[in-house]
DNA sequence: CTGATGATGTTCT
DNA sequence: GAACATCATCAGA
């Protein structure tokens, strides 16, 4: 069943834990992606500075103003898009970025869709590499900025989040978010959130933070 | 396996 | 003009 309004519009740091082991759904040319959220990272308020919209919004980020469950991608490094879910009520500003889905369902389209060739006897290493980082789901999953940007996940007929069995809370663990050395205080704030122990969860030199802490 | 480097162009100052 | 919520590739171990 798909996530509705209720579940996208309640605390950003809540909805970063709930959203670990749902199925981020997408219809495309007859083809069904499905991937299991593995990674996921809280940006909350004016109090964080590494969040893009904690100076307030500009036309990049105007649509986390609106009710949790809409989509907000941007552009990042010139060739990548990554891809968050607003979080809060409408007005409060909140946003989830998803790092990381495992896939269930469309494998040999994201295998064309990510290394441009045809589906033919993949390595373990070339699964994993599909999906295991904020752009590269984006890429395998075939979504696009052009195409969702402002969309809602609440009732857009594409693309939606698929409801699952909550991950058991000592598979969760929480860490610092990664690459956001720009920020001060929010640098150690813990709001990243994975599936301990599995294999499409990013990881950076130096930033895989296997202490597991509980909420 | 690890760490370093270049690609690439939108957004913001 | 600088910064950037990244990735692919390459060298070295």
């Amino acid at each position: 069943m798909r996530m509705k309004r209720d579940f996208y519009q309640r605390n950003t740091i809540l909805v970063a834990r709930d959203l670990l082991g749902k199925n981020l759904v997408h219809r495309k040319n007859g083809i069904s992606y499905i991937g299991k959220i593995v990674e996921t990272e809280a940006y909350i308020n004016s109090q964080d500075d590494g969040a893009h919209f904690n100076k307030g919004l500009t036309d990049r980020t105007r649509i986390i103003d609106e009710a949790g469950g809409h989509i907000y991608i941007y552009n990042i490094y010139g060739m990548y898009q990554l891809f968050n879910i607003v979080a809060e009520e409408k007005h409060v500003h909140g946003a989830v970025l998803i790092r990381a889905v495992e896939p269930m369902e469309g494998i040999e389209a994201m295998y064309v869709n990510r290394y441009k060739k045809e589906y033919s006897d993949p390595t373990k290493k070339d699964i994993i590499n599909l999906t295991n980082g904020p752009a590269k789901f984006v890429m395998a999953m075939d979504i696009s900025k052009e195409e969702y940007y402002g969309g809602d996940l609440v009732d857009d007929k594409r693309i939606w989040v698929e409801d699952a069995e909550p991950i058991p809370k000592e598979y969760i663990v929480r860490s610092k978010r990664i690459n956001i050395d720009y920020a001060t205080k929010g640098k150690d704030y813990l709001l990243r959130f994975y599936i301990k122990d599995n294999p499409f969860v990013s990881k950076w030199a130096g930033f895989y933070y296997p202490k597991a802490i509980f909420i």
